[in-house]
DNA sequence: ACCTGAACACCGTTCAAGT
DNA sequence: ACCTGAACACCGTTCAAGT
């Protein structure tokens, strides 16, 4: 369960380009902050002080730029459910990463929506991010389906359907994120069977 | 429990200007059937042959135009309900309008979408049909707490919010509608105390 | 090898001129 | 009262010209 791909593999080796490109995804991580993953990215070549083809150049696609942008943080829930693996309680480790990635995927307005897109997109440059994600989520489920009280019913396709749904749900209901806190328990409590 | 909003409230009187907004809405239904709730709506106004200042004179925003083309159906899971309200069974009365609900949110991609956000926003045109979905469901969830094994902690807002999230990932897994047939068991465990 | 910005396509929305 | 279509704004994407 290593990354899939090492965040930098395509950060350019000159270093007007490297410079380039690390302005780029940190002007992206503000604009996605204020404006969500949908921010024009115009925009950001302007605040990043390049023309609109510096950026096309380095990220073909809105989905290249996401993806640089929340590497690290993908990396951090895959730490997350190694250590959540030797826990004590599967059922517990389970819902606590749950937890976790919905909060992932909550970071940015329209998060969501582009990783359930980039799941079941081949040529998605964030999809390796959903395949970690759902990887992290299959360990952690198959060993609360074994050793805990997870249902056998469903699966990590299950779990990384139900993660974008209630961040999407979420980010949606303007209500400060409660509506997670809200529909995480009625989950769960369908996904174990002593909820 | 009546209809908030009758369909043709805001349909003109005069009758060239009645023929144009008749047309509207039966192409819109096309369009949104085949592209999506998205579809341009300078598409829609030239297929009726109307120029875009006229589509926006009967529909200020596209959700005044979805509110028009969902409006039947909308009235058709209100009486659904109805006549759920009065099955014996109250936890399977609630679950078989729910998969209605999720059914019904799923007639257009994007729809589901466009329901979570104008159901938290006053101005939208939609708000009344989303008020109408809420409404339905709140019924039903009450007496299946009351007479059911339903969950007391959840309410109908909660219904609404995974009624949506339900459709939406439906509409994006793209594997036919298998998604909803394995996510609803999973949340239907979670909102029922014997599911 | 990389950058720039003009240019194009697309779509929502407004509005002056018309009937 | 209603209609039309040109016009504008906005944003994604491409590409010729440049370093």
């Amino acid at each position: 369960m290593k990354p899939v791909i090492p965040a930098d593999e395509q950060r350019p080796r000159r270093a007007d380009a490297r410079r380039n490109y690390d302005r780029l995804v940190a002007v992206a991580k503000t604009a996605f902050s204020e404006q969500g993953a949908d921010a024009p990215l115009d925009d950001i070549a302007k605040r990043a002080g390049v023309g609109q083809g510096t950026l096309y150049r380095h990220f073909p696609h809105r989905d290249a730029l996401l993806a640089a942008v929340i590497g690290e943080s993908i990396d951090a829930l895959h730490a997350r459910a190694e250590e959540l693996l030797r826990a004590d309680d599967p059922d517990w480790a389970l819902l606590e990463w749950l937890r976790a990635a919905v909060a992932h995927a909550g970071t940015y307005q329209g998060l969501a929506a582009s990783m359930m897109s980039s799941m079941y997109d081949e040529g998605s440059a964030l999809r390796s991010s959903c395949d970690q994600m759902h990887a992290a989520g299959a360990q952690l489920m198959e060993r609360a389906q074994r050793q805990g009280s997870a249902r056998p019913e469903f699966d990590a396709a299950d779990l990384f359907q139900l993660i974008a749904a209630v961040a999407w749900v979420t980010e949606r209901s303007a209500d400060g994120g409660q509506a997670a806190e809200r529909l995480l328990p009625a989950i769960t409590k369908g996904l174990l069977a002593d909820g």
